[in-house]
DNA sequence: GGCATGTTTTAAAACGTTTGCAATTTAGCC
DNA sequence: GGCTAAATTGCAAACGTTTTAAAACATGCC
């Protein structure tokens, strides 16, 4: 079995005092004389002192942790940017001695059972959701609760106040827009989900702010929807795109994965990127940067935007603010070769 | 502040039991009468009853928790499989209802001492191991306290036990060998890290050893070595490779990222990929599959390793088995476009 | 030396659970 | 009905910490 822990007990024996006392001195309180304090600092890292974090937790209701959900997809499925996420979270919690507890749910589990556990064991003192859906229970629950959250991403209807942290896919969407427009592009597409994901509103909707700002009769917008999942619906979905009369000069992608799709069917279709066809991502994933010619894309920051989501975590867990925190971070476009001037003459 | 959670002392109070029965009654004890038992059990799942963690883990010394410490790297750079690990990871825990920890290091903080202070507060009942040192001083601190871990890799010499799970590099690597040698080719590069881990020891021995086999006098191997983070030195070691007299016809790497690093370059000095010069990568990362021609690698199928890692750990913990478990994998092999018949002639 | 005042230390309760042991209730039997 | 044995339940301690309230000690002053 393990080597036994030093335990306050044990160092308060060892230095002839009480326990109050050695917790109070290595708590820093000024009550305690300076002498004593420093003695019993001392005698602790010689011994190797470390607080024994479930009492600690059982007698102050705090854990020190932040909790998520492992959004457990397919069997060969990982969220692209789970890595990066954990990290910066993990990040953004160190600097108050915070760690992360990472849950999955065990085969045919809900996300929200799963958390409903996390939150009710009293494992964590904050969680943070990712992935909002249209009509999300966690949220209600985490409302309901008044436990402390943040989430990555929005509910449509404000019809409640809460903390989160945003990707401005809207914003991305309208420049992607601006960007082709100007290079002379008048016919879109657009690849989007059929999950029902906030997200894909956000940036469809500031697709279509962008196309009504420029005030131009002429653009046309053709939307076609897949299911996130499912790579053969995928393909077809692209290709119903690609392969009509009129075939859009310039596709906006609602993620990488899709883009990277959208440019492996034109090169079977023979079409060439960027001369005959645009294509734009979202979230520059590893992969966007190796597919040929180079996919130009949003970088959303992930693992700044997980330290900051962290941050803001303990910041709701300590001040618990009245006002929602919110921030809506600017993806920053990642120009490489899959875009440029819309094709002329016969198309 | 948060809703009250239901505690076991309510519990009691309302049903007219003693918290020992309760308590018993939700444990399953036979002792208890079943009438009892299912009135309690009954009770406790309409009031949404959850034990608290931090009570439980004080009194049973469990806290259910399996520990992992953060491999953060530079500012940009992220492990590129940890979301996969930790998901895989996530899944193995599951089961048996233990839930990962995730502790990152503060900056200039060694991860030794963070994992210490997992070990020592409590937080877990045992932790994972991952990219072993040729001198491992965590392997050291965890052997010496005794305490329950699996590790992610092995060490070169056996001089202590413990419970591992590794990748069979060196089986790859003679693999690659077998397969390019039989391909034609007999000059080949091994592109490899200086940092001390054991693992491009495992896998250049394999290369070795299946030279060896081979027998054959006529077969040379160039070594490159570059430092793992610094692009600029390993583009450098690389050319070192392909800009000599007589250059390898075949290129193994000792990892994908090294690879796509080659085939880049490789295309940069004009050299066609696998006309030219044949590569194979270790790890299959997302983007070798996008990267022209498509990198031939080996799949480590790290989730599911990482799912045993955990599985293996829970029994570690539970059962504290006297010989190690070990447990070698095959990575398999993933065919792409990067490899081919050696060159003839002027080479 | 006694008293007030300030400084330093400690006893004890509490957090929510599990568990060894004892107490109570019930059932079985003569 | 009383006794024994079995079944069922409860008391109280323990886990390691924080914290309230109070005790002990030192100091300064008359």
């Amino acid at each position: 079995m393990p080597a036994r822990v030093t335990t306050l007990k044990e160092l308060a024996a060892q230095l002839g005092l009480s326990i109050t006392t050695v917790s109070r001195a290595l708590a820093g309180h000024e009550q305690i004389a300076l002498k004593t304090r420093q003695r019993v600092t001392e005698a602790a890292r010689q011994a190797g002192y470390v607080p024994n974090t479930a009492a600690r937790t059982l007698v102050s209701g705090r854990s020190g942790f932040v909790g998520m959900v492992l959004p457990i997809r397919g069997p060969n499925l990982v969220d692209s940017f789970l890595g990066e996420f954990v990290t910066g979270l993990g990040e953004g919690l160190v600097s108050h001695g915070s760690d992360l507890i990472l849950a999955a749910a065990a085969q045919g589990q809900s996300e929200l059972s799963v958390l409903r556990h996390v939150v009710e064991s009293g494992r964590a003192d904050g969680v943070v959701v990712t992935r909002i859906a249209e009509v999300d229970e966690r949220l209600s629950y985490l409302r309901q609760r008044n436990f402390p959250f943040v989430a990555h991403g929005r509910l449509l209807d404000g019809d409640f106040a809460y903390h989160w942290l945003d990707t401005d896919g809207a914003y991305a969407f309208g420049e992607a827009f601006d960007m082709l427009y100007d290079l002379g592009h008048r016919h879109f597409g657009l690849v989007t989900i059929s999950e029902p994901m906030t997200f894909r509103h956000l940036r469809q909707d500031g697709l279509a702010a962008a196309i009504a700002r420029r005030g131009d009769p002429s653009v046309r917008l053709d939307v076609a929807t897949a299911p996130r999942f499912d790579r053969g619906a995928r393909i077809q979905a692209i290709n119903r795109l690609l392969h009509v009369a009129e075939r859009p000069t310039a596709i906006v992608a609602l993620f990488d994965e899709l883009a990277l799709t959208v440019m492996e069917e034109a090169a079977r279709a023979g079409l060439a990127v960027p001369r005959d066809l645009s294509v734009i991502g979202f979230d520059n994933i590893a992969a966007s940067a190796y597919a040929p010619p180079g996919l130009t894309t949003f970088d959303a920051s992930i693992r700044q935007c997980a330290r900051e989501i962290g941050e803001m975590l303990l910041t709701v867990i300590g001040d618990r603010p009245a006002a929602p925190l919110t921030r809506l971070v600017r993806p920053t476009l990642v120009s490489r070769a899959s875009h440029g001037p819309a094709p002329t003459g016969q198309n």
